[in-house]
DNA sequence: TCGTTTCCTCTATATTGTAGAAGTAATGAG
DNA sequence: CTCATTACTTCTACAATATAGAGGAAACGA
């Protein structure tokens, strides 16, 4: 693999946000759901380059939605997350995990 | 709190490889239980100038030792983390927990 | 003293993270 | 049917982190 082979932790966050939300996963949902889970602040900007960048990686991948019939509702790029992308939300999740195997934190 | 509140990926991994390594902990033992933990290889440079910014930040403190009795036995810098320095470990942590929280992951 | 070893510092660059203004496409009011 | 308003995305610019590795410094042993 090229370059580092595990995600910045903004990267992390954003993947996981990914795969609770599913079908649903658009840049207004992804700041939701990461604000309201971890009470961070995140500007849209972010969230978008964010995505941009797992994209042009392969982690990612996105497609253009419908508009919905509502005030404003133009169409969505949802998101979704790919096979090598749950690698790598894997990797980070165990390189941290063997890293903190055995340590007594406060919150685990 | 200035500025991010939480940590980059590799400054958390280096911030719990102190927490392993409490006493014996100094840029090479650093390096050795991340490698050996994680499977991934770690430039020196990158240690230390993470190090560096945690210690910047107050996220960690280091004292000099005295020479040891061995070939090239010089001094070495020990680092150990700091009250705040735990807290920011603790704080990432449980942000990663939350968005973790429920999801089927291949390791978790 | 000098070669060798261990460790740390420095320099330079690539990659990520971050904010917010600006742009685009849709609806509904009038 | 025009326009204000809303929902969403793109762009731009800059700050912070990550990363490698060459080079320098301090110690020991021969």
């Amino acid at each position: 693999m090229s370059g580092r082979d595990y995600l910045g932790e903004f990267e992390h966050i954003i993947l996981l946000a990914l795969l609770r939300l599913g079908e649903r996963a658009y840049g207004v949902t992804v700041r939701q759901e990461i604000e309201q889970r971890t009470q961070r602040e995140v500007s849209i900007g972010a969230v978008y380059a964010t995505l941009e960048r797992l994209e042009s990686k392969g982690y990612v991948r996105s497609r253009r939605g419908d508009p919905t019939p509502e005030r404003g509702g133009r169409s969505k790029r949802f998101f979704h997350i790919t096979g090598t992308g749950v690698e790598a939300v894997d990797r980070t999740q165990h390189a941290l995990r063997q890293m903190t195997e055995g340590l007594r934190l406060a919150r685990g």
